[in-house]
DNA sequence: CCTTGCGATGAATCCATAT
DNA sequence: GATATGGATTCATCGCAAG
């Protein structure tokens, strides 16, 4: 089977993962940004941080959104710890952020032991202006690796800034992420090669890493999202994964 | 006079700046950055860092590359200190950096007053792509205010993102911004007020201050640079800067 | 098939009001 | 007074229908 998806928690399940078994780590963790006080940021939930107020779609929520800033870099330490255990020598971990957890982010990767390597930017031409300031416009890829690069093992020259909208057709997650991204990003891990993904959500990162031929393993909390992953994944192996989520690319 | 360019220390000559005085704290600090030890970031010359074994080019050296990563934070905190207590309520600071240097960054801003508002990327299309990596194309500008942001006084809505190569032709600096992008990132200034500019190198931030109808104040401790800047911020006036670096947009 | 126009929306941000 | 919640703001971009 070219993939594997386990309902649960994020360290938990990680913690049933062998050792040196994976070859790239890709995740996109819940944030727990947003608002500017600490109540904001974690009594509020997912769709009321993040969504506008007049949107009309109706998106599931999703869970793990009220850690604070303290909690937060030592609960995503554990976690790269875990996926560090778990990784092969000169394996790679990409992980998303916005850019109030990307100097939290980095020091969670450097603190779990991977060897720090640079910061790619997703750029998302479709995001709110802001009179008197400067845009947010992007998301940061903040990356790293387990010892050295073997660059001999898998040849690939990848951009540092990928842009693209969010699907807006199909979406059936707030924060879901292109696909042609994905399918980008995936090719940092050897082809044939295991991408983990402990935050699975609606399962775009394992769907581009079966287009593009690497086998995948994910890890979902919410049961409602574990159910679109599992669907989504299972139509990626059939080349037709328009049903769930519409043409992607 | 609209610009004003010491000549000296950095911070030596912010103490002399008057309090509330300024609109935008716009600089590019030396970053200290670019080898992996700490004795290769602090025993190589800026030129030996960051222009390739084979480049043509014979631009001078620039002081001020030898602090290790937790001087660099300090110094960085002192210097930002100094501009926070020159800058009026509700302005602006925007600081270039590198990827490895933008946690140091973040944290010296907040330490030193500033609000951090977010992060803006200026990406660079021609950069030299990595076998096995994801590509540096990217530098960041960290950005905050003094206080709350007073959008009514200055209603613009900037990029987030901001796309442009170094100049090639007639550059005179080696980390030389192109000044088409600085002239976009000044509107952070309303028009008429004053940009100040701790590390104006060959000038291109006053270039692009007086261009777009800010008033710029400079400091730069190499006498080499300082000397093209003042000459380039001359020829600003007289709408002619073509002379000594060439077009630039 | 290409062009034009309309409508919807964003991992935002802030403030007014309610508890 | 501190915290929680709802709503208004804002425009480049993109999907989609109409011409």
């Amino acid at each position: 089977m070219p993939y594997t998806l386990h309902r649960g928690d994020a360290l938990t399940a990680l913690a049933g993962i062998p050792d040196n078994s994976v070859d790239a780590v890709i995740t996109d963790p819940p944030y727990n940004s947003g608002g500017r006080t600490s109540s904001e940021r974690t009594g509020r939930s997912a769709r009321a941080k993040y969504t506008s107020a007049d949107a009309e779609h109706d998106l599931a929520n999703f869970p793990g959104e009220n850690r604070d800033q303290r909690s937060y870099g030592f609960w995503l330490t554990l976690l790269l710890t875990e996926s560090y255990r778990a990784t092969v020598e000169s394996g790679t971990a990409l992980v998303f952020t916005d850019w109030r957890q990307l100097p939290t982010t980095t020091d969670a990767m450097q603190a779990a032991g991977w060897t720090w390597r640079g910061i790619a930017s997703w750029h998302k031409p479709v995001s709110r202006p802001q009179k008197g300031r400067l845009k947010q416009s992007c998301e940061y890829i903040v990356w790293g690796t387990k010892g050295p690069v073997d660059a001999n093992r898998n040849p690939v020259y990848l951009p540092g800034l990928y842009t693209a909208s969010q699907p807006r057709k199909g979406r059936v997650h707030i924060t879901q992420k292109p696909v042609e991204v994905m399918q980008e990003l995936v090719k940092i891990c050897p082809p044939g090669g295991t991408v983990l993904d402990p935050f699975t959500g609606s399962g775009t990162t394992g769907v581009a890493a079966l287009r593009e031929g690497r086998q995948f393993i994910g890890v979902e909390l919410s049961a409602h999202y574990a159910d679109i992953a599992e669907a989504r994944l299972h139509n990626a192996l059939t080349q037709d994964d328009f049903e769930l989520a519409g043409p992607e690319e």
